[in-house]
DNA sequence: TGCCGGTACTTCGTGATACCGAGTACCGCT
DNA sequence: AGCGGTACTCGGTATCACGAAGTACCGGCA
């Protein structure tokens, strides 16, 4: 699929949001989870940056762990400003979609 | 619906797109017609920067005709080039929505 | 006649976001 | 010692929606 990040921008938090939200994970695995759901370009520069803005903004509890296979790695995990920041971003999604899925068949 | 402006990076232009597509129309009416359909917050603004990139970019046809009712009006049509962005941008529509909704439910 | 509200478009600047590239660093294997 | 895979950081760039201000046309009303 050709370039996809004009369209990704503001949902591309809330999905490392969503994947963080089921499991605690770290920076490189969550860049190979969006990779394999079908966002191929996304490349950890990206991911990182995502991550730290949502370490600034208090929606996540960062844990530093050794690896064993490298470097050491910084597992994320929602707290409760995290939580209700994933269900505002699911309530926006549902009602994005929903008006563009229904401007396209016939408008109204 | 609080703020959409960052999930509307990318899909408002091809919703512009889809209005022009159904019919010959103008920046003004457009936006009332965003604003009908659930996004209340766009403003006239950001639809005339859609729309001059529209043009600049050779997507439609302008045709300008007086109004009787206030300053003339441009009116805009999709050209070939255009109705062609307006495909692949529901295509890409189609592709990232379905991946977020999978995300959604359940992952995988 | 003068003013106001609604219609209609333009332009400049701002903020947020995804991306890119380069750099740093840890590890096991050869 | 060097290499590839893992893992994170940082500085700069482009794009986009938005805000604010300005210009301009028109009808109606005091």
């Amino acid at each position: 699929m050709e370039d996809l990040t004009e369209m990704l921008k503001g949902t591309l938090e809330g999905c490392v949001l969503e994947i963080i939200g089921s499991e605690e994970t770290y920076g490189y695995a969550i860049t190979r989870r969006l990779n394999e759901l079908g966002f191929t370009d996304v490349v950890e520069g990206t991911v990182y940056t995502i991550l730290l803005r949502l370490e600034r903004n208090g929606l996540v509890q960062v844990t530093k762990r050794p690896s064993g296979v490298g470097p050491p790695r910084k597992f994320y995990a929602l707290n409760d400003a995290g939580r209700e920041e994933l269900a505002r971003f699911w309530a926006k999604w549902q009602y994005v979609s929903s008006r563009i899925d229904r401007l396209r068949k016939g408008g109204r």
